[in-house]
DNA sequence: GACACCCTGCGACATTTGTCGCATATTAAG
DNA sequence: CTTAATATGCGACAAATGTCGCAGGGTGTC
């Protein structure tokens, strides 16, 4: 039931990221979104090729444009990209991650308090 | 001073990680190392292109092998590979990450509160 | 010396990815 | 109706990636 996620490329989960900021959009709405886009042809083929991958899929025309919505869960597939970064680096192991967050200074006290708290309370009522 | 650290592919991060674990290593030592290794020569290649991207360099030779070490720092290359993510998935910002990680089970209570620690101790003594 | 081993240097190739351009169709504007 | 926009469907390409195989040259072994 867990259907498997496609493997996508940086550019198309950059992409795909944007549709999910949005909702739905066309690719004109993402192209415009895109920090430093390319061609809007680019854009186009990117698309293309996350339908191919099942990643999004097309809703309805939008003027003759179409739109486009994820076909993939977000959290699902954002877990999915952290655990092959977590296998690729780690082993599996997600602490030393965090440990290089702290030392990058991306995370402050306060993030670690307010996740610690919301952590011992999802594992209370769980049991 | 901050020479700009190569891109690499995935399965080339996985080839330096190892590398990393023995500090020092010939190819067939990595390519014993892997999961489930693809053939030998395809390990070399991957070297081959680690070396000229810069990420590792040759040292001395050990029977008529080469002796492979890493050529950038371990932690500068895992927070650009962490920054990277954190770029397109997060827009740069570190606590969704972990917020994913609490919820993938991933991190322990006790993980958290050591990071805190750590964490508390180092600003401290950084004013 | 002949032979088996194993590593290197090189080259080859299929796929995937990032990047476009073009012809055609539809729509809105003169 | 002619023209200007704009999206689409397709095709093309170069570069990056993953994957190998082969010829050649040291090194040991009999």
């Amino acid at each position: 039931m867990t259907e498997k996620l496609p493997d996508l490329s940086r550019f198309e989960l950059q992409c795909l990221r944007l549709l999910w900021a949005r909702g739905e959009a066309t690719v004109r709405d993402v192209h415009g979104d895109l920090p430093d886009p390319p061609s809007y042809s680019t854009v186009r083929k990117i698309f293309e090729r996350l339908e191919e991958k099942g990643a999004v899929r097309r809703t309805e025309r939008v003027d003759r444009a179409w739109r486009y919505a994820s076909a993939v869960g977000k959290s699902d597939m954002v877990r999915k990209e952290i655990g092959s970064l977590l296998e690729t680096l780690f082993d599996g192991a997600a602490a030393p991650l965090v440990s290089h967050l702290a030392d990058m200074d991306a995370l402050s006290l306060d993030d670690l308090k307010a996740l610690e708290a919301r952590l011992a309370e999802s594992r209370e009522e769980e049991s």
